[in-house]
DNA sequence: CCTACCGATCGGTAGG
DNA sequence: CCTACCGATCGGTAGG
């Protein structure tokens, strides 16, 4: 009759982003492989086996978390103008940064602990962003010494430098902390003008 | 009689450690959950259940690395002596650190990244031990801070900024790399010193 | 140090 | 979205 029951469930949109942010928050607490499907759906309310009906597999999962937050830095860190002088072009990037980090703390944190747990081809994928994405740091220093604003006698650990400062801040970024994101990025990046030499009295350096 | 074979098995002495270190390199290679007891018993040339004559569980080896790691530590750290002047104190830490990042890359990363995976009251012990580190390089800051050595206006942040610098590189130094380990400490620290506002007309600064 | 084995749990599928 | 279920694998034990 007309009446009968479909069994051909069409899920709702948000459904699968409330399971890639449960399963974020999961993979971010306990690691990727120490949480289980059922663990994700027992958090978003569903059987273990629903969950297919909204993604292919556990690593698609993962692979969507990595990429994303990929995705988040390197955009942000694009936003900031190219064309400024490199001292200014730093505090830019170090906010941007801060500012991902803040706003994407499990993500961003899954990307770090877990990238390596994807298939080789992703992962060169992902070697390639986080490649563009140091490149725009080396640019920044290189144009820095170049024109003087900076004084580096070895530009590449510079920059190396500068991410490793950086990239852990992961670890204890705070997003409801003492300081606004945008104090906390004007005194780290004033910490890092003062390593690459950067002139104390030029501009918000210290006096 | 007496030639009777005894069941009593004693294993070596060394055996165990072989197998630490190959947990260890498993590990850092993979993670702690997504390597099995048979495949590091494999890579010793033993059976998954023979592991247990040397060992009691799968955590204990963890516990082992990550334990020997923060003792490796903390031990570089307290080897530098606190009365040197903090700018010469500072590039002793770094040379320490680095040195211990270099010489037990393994078990860092697997401190790093696998620390949390271990129970409450071992977690606690090595947040205290982490505590004990990061106050050697907060004394130091501060030191410097009092003693004019170093311009800081926020020396947690600072020394947070310090650690963040330090932390990261395991994931990029290379023990064969082009520097030696005294060169690359030598720079990293001159770096930070910069970043603390340190005179760099002193000592080995940048002229 | 090995053989034999156990209960638990894993990611995932069939079918509706 | 659920019920029922599968093969594979996990950490670990018994016993010698």
């Amino acid at each position: 009759m007309s009446n009968e029951r479909s069994f051909a469930y069409t899920p709702r949109v948000t459904r699968r982003q409330e399971i890639l942010q449960t399963a974020g928050d999961l993979f971010q607490r306990n690691g990727y492989h120490a949480t289980s499907m059922r663990e994700i759906a027992r958090n978003v309310q569903l059987q273990g086996s629903s969950l297919y009906a909204h993604i292919q597999s556990k690593e698609e999962l993962l692979r969507n978390i990595v990429d994303e937050a990929a995705e988040t830095f390197l955009a942000a860190a694009r936003q900031v103008d190219g064309s400024l002088p490199p001292p200014e072009r730093l505090r830019g990037l170090v906010r941007a940064h801060l500012g991902v980090i803040r706003d994407r703390l499990p993500h961003a944190t899954v990307f770090f602990h877990e990238w390596a747990h994807l298939p080789p081809d992703l992962q060169r994928e992902l070697i390639e962003r986080r490649d563009a994405y140091q490149a725009i740091f080396r640019g920044t220093v290189e144009d820095g010494a170049r024109d003087g604003s900076f004084v580096v006698e070895d530009a590449p650990l510079a920059t190396l430098f500068v991410l490793s400062s950086l990239n852990w801040t992961y670890q204890w970024l705070d997003p409801y902390g003492r300081l606004s994101l945008d104090a906390l990025a004007e005194r780290y990046a004033s910490l890092l003008l003062g390593a690459l030499g950067a002139d104390p009295t030029d501009g918000r350096g210290r006096p």
